[in-house]
RNA sequence: GCGGGUGUAGCUCAAUGGUAGAGCUCCAGCCUUCCAAGCUGGCGGUGAGGGUUCGAUUCCCUUCACCCGCUCCA
């Protein structure tokens, strides 16, 4: 197979109405893309199924869906409002970057050792600011939310005394976070809006390195749970020169894109940094008492964080395959069918009265448990080929034996082998097939 | 944001300072048609704004977007 490039998958996505670019009749906003009718299906199987093994297969993790606009203290409290607000200058000699309060010589660059090529100092602003209330003032200035992770510690306390909860617990939460990049780029990799699936897990200071390699291992097992191939993942130690403000400790599990390997989750050992921040600003008491132990503490955290937008894109690069058949290039998305966008096609072999009665039949039926398609126009031929383009595992043909042997053909992606199944079993059959 | 490149139907490409063409895709019709078959017909375009000109898709300016480098981190 030839290699993969970033171009093919995105012309696909664009081509099968997975995504297209923002505001495109308008000539594009940069940075910013909309999920089409088979995108938002992938994109929202792709949270089902974190949720689902985040929150409802454990016993020990709750869900929340915090606002996007939070106080502006959250931001201070949390560190971001400074580390995401420097003042910084760009060498005109090199194009680096470099924050004004770093600097030894403030008019020398570092890294090419040239004098006197700074720009001007200019505020890189990483937070989307707005105004809550109709009059612009700096007074009600509020910033949309980085990341999600804060509406979780800020609720610490409210889910923790409303749910009983008892250390160790976690915290879920799938939303949007909005970051002014320098650079977005990569298709929808690094977008200025962009899906975050975050689950915060308090545990005893002393358990945390445990809990912490607990979860590095369970997220990359998530990915190749659902047919992500294993070789295209990994999971990178973080340097100690690269960790963030409030880490001890980070892992990311990265897949190999189409440009190198890049991250698709953060796992980070948040310490109690966050709490005693938010307890320190906002006066609240955030330690847990441990009636056992009769000793008062500030848990600590481990973070798995990841990109759903960025993840639903690996997904769709990791199922992209091109066969030959019959000297033909047969496109195939080889989607696990949890996350396909349609489970199943209802193909009538023509267009012909006497075939759509019973296919709109079957396909009410099917309609009622998956996500299905009904295709009547042109080849059969070619309504396979468009099925496989967008990962639909299964296709349920009807035909003219059909109205005399009252069974359909059933026929695979990946094999293209087919089946005979008599119609009244035909619900019974998918459900094996689509567990 | 800086440097380099690119913008013509949904896609791939053609043409021209004087009514923008083709192939594929898509849609409709014919054919009891199981892996992109055929035939007939149809929809559809010069990224946006301004300037020069009798006339601009073509020349000039601005803008927007995309791709490649420098940065970032879900």
């Amino acid at each position: 197979m030839p290699e993969l490039t970033l171009e093919t998958i995105s012309n696909l996505a664009k081509k099968r109405g997975f995504v297209f670019q923002s505001s495109e009749i308008y000539g594009g906003l940069r940075s910013a893309y909309d999920y089409g009718p088979l995108g938002v299906e992938l994109l929202r199987n792709v949270k089902d199924q974190w949720w689902r093994s985040m929150v409802r297969e454990r016993d020990d993790v709750v869900g929340i869906d915090s606002a996007i606009i939070q106080a502006r203290k959250v931001w201070q409290a949390s560190g971001h409002e400074q580390v995401f607000t420097d003042p910084m200058v760009e060498c005109r000699n090199c194009n680096a970057r470099h924050r004004t309060d770093k600097l030894a010589d403030p008019d020398k660059c570092p890294t090419c050792g040239k004098t006197g090529e700074f720009t001007e100092p200019r505020d890189f602003n990483l937070m989307l600011r707005t105004h809550m209330g109709p009059v612009e003032a700096d007074e009600n200035m509020v910033y949309l939310r980085p990341e999600t992770a804060q509406g979780i510690f800020i609720n610490f306390e409210n889910v923790r005394r409303t749910n009983r909860l008892r250390l160790p617990f976690g915290i879920a939460q799938i939303g949007k976070a909005f970051r002014n990049e320098i650079t977005p780029g990569q298709f929808v990799f690094r977008t200025r809006e962009f899906e975050q699936m975050e689950m915060e897990f308090f545990c005893r200071p002393e358990e945390s390195a445990e809990w912490f390699d607990f979860w590095k291992k369970a997220r990359f097992d998530w990915y190749t749970d659902l047919g992500m191939t294993a070789e295209n993942l990994r999971l990178r130690d973080h340097e100690s020169d690269e960790l963030s403000h409030y880490s001890s400790g980070t892992a990311d599990v990265e897949y190999l894109f189409p440009w190198g390997w890049d991250e698709l989750e953060g796992v980070a050992n948040r310490t109690d940094f966050d709490l005693r921040q938010h307890a320190e600003h906002s006066g609240e008491d955030l330690t847990y008492f441990d009636q056992e132990a009769d000793e008062r503490f500030f848990p600590h955290v481990i973070e798995p964080a990841a990109g759903a937008t960025r993840t639903t894109f690996a997904f769709l690069i990791d199922a992209y395959s091109e066969d030959t058949v019959n000297d033909e290039t047969r496109t195939v998305l080889k989607l696990d069918h949890r996350l396909a966008p349609y489970k199943i096609a209802v193909l009538p072999l023509s267009k012909k009265a006497e075939l759509i009665e019973p296919t709109q039949k079957i396909a009410a039926e099917l309609r009622k448990r998956w996500m299905i398609e009904v295709d009547v126009t042109q080849s059969i031929g070619r309504r396979y080929r468009r099925q496989d383009e967008i990962g639909t595992p299964y296709c349920v043909t009807v035909d003219f034996d059909s109205l005399e042997d009252n069974a359909v053909t059933v026929r695979d992606r990946d094999t293209m082998e087919q089946e005979r199944v008599g119609m009244d079993s035909l619900v019974g059959f998918m459900t094996e097939k689509l567990f």
